[in-house]
DNA sequence: CGAAATTGTAACTATAATGGTTACAAAATT
DNA sequence: AATTTTGTAACCATTATAGTTACAATTTCG
């Protein structure tokens, strides 16, 4: 269905925001973590800041950083801001207006479709970035020490790591 | 999000084929009523074939029809037929692995669309392609005549309507 | 059998959404 | 004034889907 990572990208992004507290993030470096390109981050920050859940400011101590508390802030505000516009869509051409069932078969589809769409933020609306930002943790520290058991990820910030979040 | 329209015109498909019986339906006749081309049906059609929702016969008196019966096939089974694989989409490329957030929010947001699809499916599994049809009956009589009031739909079928159904 | 009709299928183009890249003006800090 | 970073435009790349043409295989019927 979708071939569109926006959704978990935008989440991602305000993970790290709220993992790393006040400070302001650079979009270079919340790229190097998403990876993917700075102006591609940039963009969707002008979403998220548009939605009222992030600030940025420019100049050389600038940066982006949430604008409400995290707790406080759902995946379905997160979905609202890049405004998809639904789970599925309609037909792209209107069906034929001379078949009773494709006169009509768009007024029924849309009501089937608002009641997914109900479905999909209902379950949205349950979920707050502080809930993903907590669950981030336990993965972080033992669950991955114990599947990977190579020693890559001991709790501590290594590497590229400190690079991205010990300059928050 | 969905620039994606197949789960619209796989119900449209179905219900067109539950509409006329067991009289099977030409790929031509259905690409008139979704207002589209032939084979754009029939690569469709092959996707509802696999999944055991439609079969079809070649030759002159060929089509295809329904193989199950309508009260039992649920939009679920559509949705599943067209392999769609949920709603959103992880990341296109990996996040680094070099980011407490960025080496684990995959399977955090994992568990999350996962909670989405479940609500998604929940949703599909309830209404049927026969609740489609009946659902589109009123609208056909009713309701469609009051709102347009140009008498274009009448209850009968008239012009390329009869043409597609009347032959059915 | 041979003609006609229809599906199955390949090959190609078109469209649209998203992602990636480069470039640069505007704004903020030092 | 110099440096840094965002905001933003412009362009190309990638991918999924839709649309089109063409034709072999299959089925019916004369």
């Amino acid at each position: 269905m979708s071939t569109n990572s926006r959704f978990a990208v935008a989440v991602h992004v305000l993970s790290l925001m709220a993992w790393s507290g006040e400070e302001p993030l650079k979009s270079e470096q919340v790229a190097e973590s998403v990876n993917t390109n700075a102006v591609v981050i940039r963009r969707m920050l002008l979403d998220l800041a548009q939605a009222g859940l992030v600030v940025s400011q420019t100049g050389s101590l600038g940066g982006s950083r949430l604008a409400t508390d995290p707790a406080e802030t759902t995946l379905l505000d997160v979905y609202q801001a890049l405004e998809c516009g639904g789970v599925f869509s309609l037909h792209r051409q209107p069906p034929s207006r001379d078949c009773p069932v494709g006169v009509n078969i768009e007024t029924v589809l849309g009501e089937v479709l608002q009641e997914v769409d109900s479905a999909v933020e209902k379950v949205l609306k349950n979920i707050t970035i502080d809930d993903v930002v907590q669950r981030l943790k336990p993965c972080g520290t033992l669950n991955n020490v114990k599947k990977n058991s190579v020693g890559k990820s001991n709790g501590r910030l290594n590497g590229k790591a400190a690079k991205v979040l010990e300059t928050v």
